[in-house]
DNA sequence: CAGTGGTCTAGACCACTCT
DNA sequence: GAGTGGTCTAGACCACTGG
């Protein structure tokens, strides 16, 4: 077996015909790539399946075929903005988990009618009697906590990592499952350190970059 | 062809044998899995591909096989020490790159002996006469720039999103190659606002998580 | 040496979409 | 209907590691 797999020489062929080629030109099929490089279609898929990942090739149902991606349209969104629920948003959904005492309000993050991302934030129901009722949907969650139950939020401290989109996730954002997103998740409490609400933002990698403003650097550690 | 794919059935499946299985266990082989589930290997592999990816599972070379992954301990990484160079680092290179007029600083993040990221950061060689000589290696780097040339920091906004591991990457991570990270970068500017240095930071998703202190939440737009 | 994972082949059938 | 991607099979050879 080479050092170098024959599926890597073929993808780094690919990307030069695709770094050759305009946005969403249609791409040769599997099958003459196959024929052509003179590799099985096995081959041929598992270097296109890595370019796809990567968001530079678009692969269709059916007839479509496969097309160069058009040029990343990358969305900035602050991790600020996530936390305060000021993003735009579609499909707010305000679920009651079983006796679980659990609510859990999930949304669609929306950018140029595509979807990016997912939202999801757990309350306690006792906490928040009618909620259910008297949550429009609209008003950002943060900002409706405070208003409604007169919540006061303490300080904040987000983490963030990878993970593969699960089938769930998956459909929503319209991406195949096991598709790397950037997940971003954080514990909310009040003044008295008492936690509030938890919650989770899963976005499409390719399409979403989170960014940070306001960082507070810590003062250098010298005398 | 079912709803369901064979290779989700079979991680399914594969998943709940992972969850009963005390950490560092021994997997059963490929070929054997494959004998069992009634599935040819390469679908029994596409299924254990996913639970490598996800962390659950780690392949060995040679006659190791796999095995079910320790529990994942998880490194809190801050921005605050990525972005001021604090973070434990070893492998530190300083490279001049051609005739480009550019310094590339590269290191390994190491936490417990084990590497969980690489970070790199660009400079002008022009405005920094003799950094190669100069610096230590060991100095965190933005408080080398601030010691010796006397550079002011202004205000920083980082952005993160997911990449593919490069082979390069993937290497010095020891990871495979298109494994899943998280990317984090930014552009350092002086007070005068003139770009300073551009750094890159990429981290394993399943030994790291960035965590973010001192966010500053933007006041709430309401009257 | 035997057994493991890593790669590769040459087929096959399916669901889907365009013409 | 024809052609696409998505899945699946039953083989094969290789590099590597352990006993």
């Amino acid at each position: 077996m080479p050092a170098i797999p024959r599926y890597y020489q073929a993808k780094t062929r690919l990307l030069d015909l695709v770094n050759e080629l305009p946005d969403n030109t249609p791409f040769p099929p599997e099958r003459e790539l196959s024929d052509v490089f003179g590799m099985s279609r096995t081959t041929i898929r598992k270097a296109m399946d890595e370019l796809v990942l990567e968001g530079r090739l678009v692969r269709g149902a059916g007839r479509q075929g496969t097309a160069v991606a058009p040029r990343k349209q990358v969305h900035q969104l602050s991790l600020d903005a996530l936390v305060q629920d000021l993003a735009a948003r579609e499909q707010v959904t305000v679920r009651t988990i079983g006796a679980q005492d659990v609510i859990n309000v999930e949304s669609v993050l929306v950018r140029r009618d595509e979807p990016v991302g997912v939202r999801s934030t757990y309350l306690r129901a006792s906490r928040f009697p009618g909620f259910a009722e008297r949550y429009d949907g609209t008003t950002p969650l943060r900002r409706f906590l405070s208003d409604a139950y007169g919540i006061r939020f303490g300080e904040l401290c987000p983490w963030c990592t990878t993970a593969l989109a699960t089938p769930r996730v998956a459909g929503l954002l319209d991406v195949r499952p096991a598709t790397p997103v950037l997940s971003v998740a954080w514990l909310d409490h009040d003044l008295r350190g008492a936690p509030v609400e938890r919650s989770w933002v899963v976005l499409r990698g390719d399409r979403a970059h989170l960014t940070v403003q306001g960082l507070q650097l810590s003062a250098p550690a010298r005398p």
